[in-house]
RNA sequence: GGCGGGGUGGCGAAGAGGUCUAACGCUGCGGUUUGCAAAACCGUCAUUCACGGGUUCGAAUCCCGUCUCCGCCUCCA
């Protein structure tokens, strides 16, 4: 088994990984929140845990990757003021919780099928796993870890002296930010583990609880059902950078308080995908990216994610559609490349060659160095620039590493242009022209083509028309 | 105020003490090809790594200081 280097936010230092069971690695991933379309900066996230997990099968690993559903609505703000994010969206679009969450996550898993991300193992919600999240908030409750207030069950950050650890969280310094309305909890970090129903109003989604009708806290579920498909204790636990001071910080006080061990062995964050113009890419602010936008412009979304494999995942990333475009060039490109250099063969019986095993040696060693896919595709040019190795032994390299980038090399095609029967008449307008040695008309018709916004291609084959 | 990530060619982005006169991609430029283009292919494009000191035989890489950009700390991946 290749040792595998990962930076880990618990140490802040790149460590070799080491599995609790050789040969297997579990991985939890913080899941979507579905009251909404996720946006490309969510999906940068998804990217991540995807190459994270296809890296460890490509490694020779057994995964197990769970990632959660969050369909229950949450409150807006920490403290009890703010809206229920559900409820916004049934305001918004007329449907109950349970229509936004099903359509939301249908949307979801269509839009990570489009950018190769495999779905995980397990994708637990949130609402199918309610009776688990009670059993941990009573065993943190028999404990002596919690605390009634009259809007919910609260955990007591005080009952603990290392919390904060993951965040390297100065208490001090949070007290004297005072962003967070403390309400009745008696600590600025404590967090609701249950929340009870507005007495006035019923809820979509409420159950029954030992202490009343309501609603699971936003940070139970993800320690619950990690409990649940992968142990109380296991590998590795992936989320955006945004977790780390508060939804992070509390699930391994609510773990390990309630199963008494180390919860986490290795703790990954992504860095943000920001828009270049300094717009906020959230859900909150409503105006966002979805993957929908790249195929509206005709980029395909694969060109996204060579995107994202182009830039480290702990490197801030400004989105803005001239890269993308750049990103999009450059995966067709590759994939033409090796397309030809394939030539339609199986590459099965390929036998890979001293100089192409060394070759291979380098792309892996950059993929296991903390996923560093930048420098791995690096390496892919340069080798299929190379002159030691054949071209079949090249297209297998690349098809090798594809197991993890997963945009498609051996089999990428553009998106075909919708030809309007109008242009394609133009050309075989001027197709006849060019037979005819009329280069003055057959330029003509181009140049009108090109007006409409199509390319024209001629290749050995005949003349093609693209998109522009 | 607290925590964190940056500033490398026109753009994106690797590199984290010597193999760096700095990978790779995009763009540009020159060429091959083409009726001319486009596409493709070949070649080419930073003696220099925000700035100022320092450590070292040696620094883009380490240390100190300065400037500067960005993110999180409030629901967010």
């Amino acid at each position: 088994m290749p040792t595998i280097k990962l930076f880990n936010t618990w140490t802040r230092k790149a460590e070799a990984f080491k599995s609790i069971t050789e040969g297997e690695v579990g991985i939890y991933t913080c899941g979507p929140t579905v009251y909404h379309n996720a946006h490309i900066g969510n999906m940068r996230a998804f990217i991540f845990a995807d190459v994270l997990r296809r890296t460890f099968d490509y490694a020779g690993y057994k995964v197990n990757h769970v990632m959660n559903i969050t369909d229950v609505g949450h409150l807006t703000d920490d403290g009890d003021l703010g809206e229920d994010k559900m409820l916004v969206a049934m305001r918004r679009e007329g449907l109950n919780a349970w229509d936004i969450a099903k359509k939301y996550t249908e949307v979801f898993f269509e839009h990570a099928a489009k950018l190769n991300i495999r779905k995980p193992d397990h994708v637990p919600c949130a609402t199918d796993h309610i009776k688990e999240q009670i059993d941990m908030v009573q065993k943190l409750e028999e404990k002596g870890f919690t605390y009634k207030t009259s809007d919910g069950v609260y955990f007591d950050t005080s009952k603990i002296d290392d919390y904060g650890y993951l965040a390297r969280l100065d208490i001090d310094g949070l007290q004297a930010g005072e962003r967070v309305d403390m309400g009745e909890k008696k600590n600025l970090t404590d967090f609701a583990l249950w929340k009870f129903s507005p007495k006035d109003a019923q809820r979509d989604m409420e159950w029954d609880s030992p202490w009343g009708v309501g609603f699971p806290g936003w940070h139970i579920e993800c320690s619950a059902m990690s409990a649940r498909y992968l142990g109380e204790h296991f590998d590795i636990h992936t989320g955006g950078i945004d977790h780390i001071p508060v939804h992070h910080t509390n699930e391994i006080a609510q773990s390990e308080c309630a199963h008494g061990k180390k919860f986490v062995n290795y703790w990954m964050h992504v860095a943000f995908l920001n828009l270049k113009d300094g717009a906020k890419m959230s859900k909150s602010s409503g105006k966002f990216l979805t993957v929908d936008a790249f195929e509206d412009e005709g980029i395909s979304p694969l060109a996204y994610r060579y995107l994202c494999l182009t830039t480290h995942y702990r490197m801030g990333m400004d989105f803005d559609w001239d890269s993308l475009k750049a990103a999009a060039t450059g995966h067709r490109r590759l994939c033409e490349r090796v397309q030809k250099l394939a030539d339609g063969q199986s590459l099965d019986s390929v036998e890979l060659s001293k100089a192409a095993l060394a070759h291979k040696a380098k792309i892996d060693e950059a993929l296991f160095d903390d996923l560093n896919t930048a420098k791995a595709l690096g390496q892919v040019f340069t080798m299929l620039d190379a002159d030691d190795v054949s071209g079949l032994e090249k297209a297998k390299l690349a098809s090798l590493v594809d197991s993890i980038f997963c945009i498609d090399i051996l089999s990428y095609a553009p998106p075909k242009a919708d030809v309007p029967a109008e242009v394609q008449a133009m050309l075989e307008a001027r197709n006849a022209a060019r037979k005819d040695r009329d280069f003055a008309k057959a330029d003509q018709l181009r140049d009108e083509i090109t007006a409409l916004g199509f390319v024209i291609e001629d290749t050995a084959q005949g003349s093609v028309v693209k998109r522009g």
